[in-house]
DNA sequence: ACCTGAACACCGTTCAAGT
DNA sequence: ACCTGAACACCGTTCAAGT
């Protein structure tokens, strides 16, 4: 592939796209979803910035509704990716589970507009539920499963239906991420980055166990 | 007034509204929100339901947004009055306090659109702040904060910033309502009730105090 | 296959005009 | 004061037509 780099979006003039024309509707949505929110969205902007009609991304989705779930879609794989990150980085343990809070929280802080479309509603509530977002978000909610399963069988954490557990940790953090990005929390002087390590903390209190407590006090 | 009764809504042919046409227009807008969800909700249905010109809605309400805040706002008041029933009814106490968060959670599954215009953002990501919302929004929350303190002061709940306490309780109650609305809980065949009466006893563990053990397990 | 341009039905909002 | 009706600028979507 020696056409032009992958940045280069913006088709030439007169000429069709000719590139991954879905990818780079994909990458134009999020970005001007990141600049003024899910709300203002339009498909016509959308193409403009391509340079392209405004009729042209018919070709690559069923309609707005299929644009923005193909957005929520990609926001839950990269959501994934830095959970996941974040409970290797910190060797897994229970110092890596905290971690998964903490980058749960900051990618929601980091990118509101996106992690809004990813459990906005607004497309689950819609027709049907479109397959390749709850297929993606449930690949996200299985790496704290995995994760509690991980530190069951290491003896750090309680046994029980990790299942349980990760949806009661799912909600708390999933909470302090929508009250942070709503601006509930500005208005109350909290930091949520701070608010969520110590929600993790309680959180593991509750469900580590007695064993785990002496070897295992980091920082 | 012997007038036509509140619930006679729709005005007459060829005469104005002449009742309380702003509280009309709000009665209308919940209704259809609650119906079809906020996204779908347009101006001029509104007009129409109400048997009035789609432009008589601008002598009340700014432009849509303010319909919308104001619907928010009213979801606040319902909300908060909830949360104190739930409260008071169960004596207050730990038991009380447990009932505040099964009736956050049921407030959110009864009427998911509604809680959706409260929290969604749509609001706050708009230009100011829309002051009427976020002060109710603040007295919903003080009912948390408040109930706590009393809590505090009769030696049930550890000694600490009511106020932290709050905000954590406050963002796990919050996740599990917007996971549930979501329907990411269904999939994961979990009740909500069941897993917030789970979290708040969870909750409860950690900050209540060792003497309050004894003389509290009601039914 | 992929893209265009004109057209359609809809929307929020403005505004001069009516009572 | 309160409401109307026409008008404006916008939107998502369809579709016959181009290459």
């Amino acid at each position: 592939m020696a056409a032009p780099t992958p940045r280069a979006t913006r088709k030439r003039m007169g000429r069709y796209h000719h590139g991954d024309l879905r990818q780079a509707l994909l990458a134009a949505a999020l970005r001007m979803i990141q600049k003024h929110g899910a709300a203002s969205l339009t498909l016509r902007a959308v193409g403009q910035d391509l340079g392209v009609s405004r009729t042209a991304l018919y070709r690559h989705f069923a309609d707005k509704a299929a644009l923005l779930a193909a957005v929520g879609t990609d926001g839950f794989r990269r959501f994934r990716l830095a959970l996941l990150d974040a409970w290797q980085r910190d060797g897994k343990g229970l110092a890596g589970f905290a971690a998964i809070g903490a980058a749960y929280v900051r990618f929601a802080a980091d990118h509101p507009s996106h992690y809004r479309v990813m459990f906005g509603g607004a497309l689950h509530q819609s027709r049907r539920p479109e397959p390749d977002l709850v297929t993606e978000g449930r690949a996200a909610f299985r790496v704290l499963v995995d994760a509690l399963i991980e530190l069951q069988r290491d003896g750090l954490v309680q046994a029980g239906d990790p299942h349980r557990q990760a949806v009661f940790v799912w909600s708390t953090v999933h909470g302090i991420a929508m009250l942070a990005i709503d601006g509930q929390l500005n208005h109350e002087g909290v930091d949520p980055i701070a608010l969520v390590q110590f929600g993790m903390a309680h959180l593991m209190d509750g469900i580590r166990t007695p064993a785990s407590h002496a070897p295992s006090s980091p920082k």
